[in-house]
DNA sequence: ATAAAACACGAACGTTCGTGCTATTTAAAT
DNA sequence: ATTTAAATAGCACGAACGTTCGTGTTTTAT
């Protein structure tokens, strides 16, 4: 809801422990609850209530709603980093690197922590028509975050695990699609088994660029069949 | 904005030629609208003033915010049948017609008809954490919309133009996710080349499933190097 | 031509939103 | 213990939203 004349006020920048702390926890609950109902339904009243302060104050961490929204894409953005891209720094470089990226990725998604999916696919849907620093933000994150695949292949390339002549770009591109794809399908169709069918279908990408120095990857599940999605048959298209 | 009470008016049912005309008339803007900005972001005032006229009497069209959305879904829903599944059933069935239903997809998003790029790709992912009448509506055309992809790679089977171990639910899930994954990287990303891509890789996919019975495909323009994907190196990844 | 029905308009409503101003509480520094 | 600044609360605002209502205007039916 854009306002005919928008203040935007700078950051807060005295802080001391106490409301540093208040204002972590405000974050935390903040990716969470816009995981959910997106940047735009997080509400300051809403948060606050959910957090037992009142909106003004907790308003007053921030100066702005739009830094509340930028202040929430940085936390969801940190966390991403500390469970998935840091942790997956341990593998060996190559497939194995880049199977731990996608593994964790996946794993963490499963664990239905966050109700609404992976909050960075979320907020690339919902700020994807609109302008200014928050969508700039998510925009930057989503180069990042394909720059982390791109580089990864890059290595596994590197490293003779897949084949010199693979396209890394175009592979990345496949990941991502199907990364998104899982999100649609478990959000939007409820369902079960759309995370393991994601993490189906890339498994058997990369097995198909894999050459014989590479690694072994987990076994695959795709051979065993698995429930169809729910679909019902357009009329018009019913009749052959 | 749930209201506390939600009174939701029935249809306004009694409608003539020049009601008739005009409410057609707003429905075509209201899906180029939401498209753009969302079904939410599209609010009754913003589309009456588009249209040069007056709220209440847009409003008296619909009875409900709610039926205005469920009307423009359906006016969306129309215009995607006429302009590709249906178009697509004078392709001989199989391979054929499968093909022709991905190539009118993705021509007819090239296009630009509409800013905001797939109207019930939009709508999935502003929909997927909602509840109500409108989410249900989205989902069961996405469901109808997976079942016209199935069951050309069903008819596809059947004819023998691809194999007969393919798992066609599967193999629906990836080409939807790349369809998205096309919208992400257009939208979002700006990538002028996005759908081009989507366009390679399901092709790249369909080839490799497809038998020697098959009737030719256009030809893959995988092979071209293109242009990657912008990508920043997340600082912490870079080292190594 | 006249009555009835359909359509459109303007003004106002109640609510929710982000935001600003001022007072009060809290915690650290002296 | 007193001072001082940060942290929070209370209250009110203007704007935008969906919605309602009374009234005028156009179209259709008789």
């Amino acid at each position: 809801m854009p306002h005919a004349l928008r203040t935007r006020r700078k950051t807060v920048v005295p802080r001391r422990a106490r409301g540093l702390r208040t204002r972590t926890a405000i974050l935390r609950r903040a990716v969470d609850l816009a995981s959910a109902e997106g940047l735009e339904g997080l509400t300051v009243g809403r948060l606050a209530d959910d957090l037992g302060m009142s909106k003004s104050g907790l308003f007053a961490h921030f100066g702005s709603k739009e830094e509340l929204q930028l202040a929430t894409v940085e936390t969801a953005r940190q966390i991403f980093i500390d469970q998935i891209t840091r942790p997956a720094l341990s593998a060996p470089r190559g497939m194995p690197r880049l199977w731990s990226i996608i593994d964790r990725w996946l794993a963490y998604i499963e664990e239905g922590i966050f109700k609404g999916g992976c909050f960075f696919t979320a907020a690339s849907f919902e700020f994807d028509s609109r302008r200014g620093p928050v969508r700039d933000r998510i925009v930057a994150i989503m180069r990042e975050w394909i720059g982390v695949l791109v580089r990864a292949l890059e290595q596994a390339q590197k490293e003779g695990h897949i084949g010199a002549n693979i396209d890394v770009t175009h592979l990345a591109f496949e990941i991502q699609s199907v990364a998104i794809g899982g999100h649609w399908a478990s959000q939007l169709l409820d369902d079960p088994e759309s995370y393991s069918r994601s993490r189906a279908v890339m498994l058997d990408r990369l097995r198909s660029v894999a050459t014989s120095r590479c690694p072994s990857l987990p076994s695959s599940t795709i051979s065993a069949r698995r429930k169809p999605l729910k679909a019902f048959v357009h009329p018009a298209l019913s009749n052959r």
